[in-house]
RNA sequence: GGCGGCAUAGCCAAGUGGUAAGGCAGAGGUCUGCAAAACCUCCAUUCCCCAGUUCAAAUCUGGGUGCCGCCUCCA
């Protein structure tokens, strides 16, 4: 299979370094507030990757995915709270793994967090300082961009290029810069004392950066932002791995200088295959924290489901931009549907079972020579996942695999392709399951006042039979009815109620 | 200033040398007490513009126009 490498910058035949075991870190979130849309499509692309490398391709797949809870912004955040960073950090990976739970993304095999690799990046450093890469100033430790000829292969830049934005928007921001040997080196280590702005941290008690710290060779303080994934990768899968990633925006400066790093420790590459997937977009432009035009998972999955938010960002190819407009997911929401529908008829022999399994069934490659979806599987794997996990092409195929089950009469074959259908949708994390039939929860009250005007209008006829039977009917739902001078009333029956319930005192 | 991406029907979006996937919207039909849903059929002679290469270009080359991203925290 093809995968786009951003090192290379072409599609490269992909095979794991060792034939059968697939090693993949992608960079994760810094936990400091809710995620949004954007952060959705990284991990349920990766998700989507992960899964179709382990499900169809048959490789044994360790998937690694961060959580960067060192860092400024959740520093910034605790210090508007008047908490801790741990709290803060704390905080919002739970709400993080709530959204990734609640949009099928199945959880990595490991979630490496930076505040537990705090050693292993101090080692790391060490070793980049004994070999000369490195520098001390001040309780700081810098990674000197000179010593690395190749420094800038993932981007492509020009150490003397890179001097001339450097100039303009990095040298003049602050009194650091000067300690720094060229304006691209960057911050292995941080000091506490070196810190040029600790001092607008003062004033709130406790200095929090001064708690938030650790301590080093070079003195107290925190690591930069690029060591932990160096130091996490080595740690938890080796010195090179088979594909590592993230959102494009991550290519410079932290990928570039996370390979900066891991190349001048090991001598060997970090990745095998660099893939980073594009950007969601609003009116042309990007959906980012700064911008403010985002929208958070939490708000999305009011009104979307997770197999609708995964088919709108499925139907387009992970390395492009995708345009979000509320229509756009709309579209998806309907389209999804004719899935759903196309599947329907896996219901149909066993009518008590009213939703399809949660997990779709591991048998995915079906030998059954049906016209239905002869060359299904072949287009859906050769023509569209195998050519760098092509799921806009793989969402058509399954459109037209839908098309062919509505076309079949004969139940036993729609079934089988249905079953196809749900497996391979499964591949892609969208579950089908039929929604149609969900209500509000409000919706229930509604309906009873709806039943009970009916019965009132009956006994107003003396149609005391109809009135009855309502009656009757919502009783046995554990609805009482009592009918007042002011009308008719109704409360859930308490004994019903707690009959099915547990005891809680005994 | 450096690096990079995109431009395909009303909208979204695949396709990167062999004659335009798929989705939404729209039109017609079947069904139907009414309504809705569902299903079937149709819907780009053409891929931002100009020039070139080729038997053949949306796809390659050169030039132009427009939009966007990274170089500063960002998925």
């Amino acid at each position: 299979m093809l995968i786009y490498n951003s090192l290379t910058r072409t599609k490269e035949e992909f095979k794991p370094n060792d034939g059968k075991t697939v090693k993949i870190y992608a960079c994760g979130p810094t936990p400091y507030d809710y995620s949004h849309l954007g952060h959705a499509r990284v991990y349920i692309i990766w998700d989507v990757i992960q899964r179709y490398l382990r499900l169809i391709k048959g490789y044994d797949v360790i998937y690694v995915r961060n959580i960067t809870d060192v860092e400024d912004k959740i520093i910034n955040r605790a210090k508007a709270e008047h908490t801790t960073p741990e709290m803060v950090a704390r905080r919002f990976t739970y709400e993080f793994w709530r959204d990734m739970e609640s949009l099928n993304i199945e959880r990595p095999h490991s979630e490496p967090r930076a505040s537990e690799y705090i050693g292993e990046m101090i080692e790391f450093i060490k070793g980049l300082i004994a070999n000369g890469h490195a520098y001390v100033v001040d309780g700081d430790v810098y990674f000197q961009v000179a010593s690395l000829p190749q420094y800038g292969q993932l981007t492509k830049q020009k150490l003397e290029d890179m001097m001339v934005g450097a100039r303009e928007q990095v040298v003049a921001q602050s009194e650091l810069e000067k300690r720094k040997k060229h304006p691209a080196d960057f911050a292995l280590w941080k000091g506490y004392e070196a810190s040029a702005d600790s001092g607008k941290y003062q004033g709130f008690g406790e200095d929090i950066r001064w708690q938030y710290g650790w301590e080093s060779p070079w003195g107290r303080g925190r690591p930069g932002w690029h060591i932990e994934c160096s130091a996490m990768v080595k740690s938890l899968l080796g010195e090179t791995i088979d594909l590592h990633g993230g959102g494009e925006d991550l290519l410079f400066p932290h990928h570039e200088n996370e390979l900066a790093q891991s190349t001048a420790l090991h001598n060997k590459p970090l990745a095998r295959f660099w893939v980073h997937n594009g950007f969601i977009q609003v009116n042309s432009e990007k959906m980012s924290k700064s911008l403010g035009n985002f929208n958070t998972i939490r708000a999305l999955l009011e009104q979307y489901s997770a197999d609708e938010i995964r088919l709108f960002i499925l139907q387009t190819h992970y390395r492009n931009p995708i345009d979000f407009t509320p229509e756009s997911l709309q579209a998806s929401k309907t389209a999804l549907q004719r899935l759903v529908r196309a599947v329907e008829c896996l219901r149909y022999k066993n009518p008590d079972k009213k939703d399809l399994p949660a997990q779709p069934s591991q048998e995915l490659i079906p030998q059954t020579p049906l016209a239905c979806y002869n060359n299904f599987h072949n287009e859906f794997r050769r023509a569209a996942m195998d050519d760098d996990f092509n799921t806009a092409k793989a969402v058509a195929c399954l459109f037209k695999l839908a098309d062919k089950i509505m076309e079949t009469p004969e139940i036993e074959e729609k079934q089988k392709a249905a079953k196809v259908l749900v497996d391979y949708a499964g591949v892609l994390g969208l579950t089908l399951a039929d929604e149609r039939q969900k209500v509000p929860a409000d919706t229930s009250k509604k309906l009873i006042d709806l039943l009970l005007q009916l019965r009132s209008e009956a006994k107003e006829k003396k149609d005391y039979k109809t009135s009855d039977m309502i009656r009757a009917a919502l009783t046995q739902y554990g609805i009482s009815v009592m009918d007042t001078k002011e009308g008719s009333i109704w409360e859930v029956d308490l004994a019903t109620d707690q009959s099915a319930a547990t005891p809680v005192k005994k």
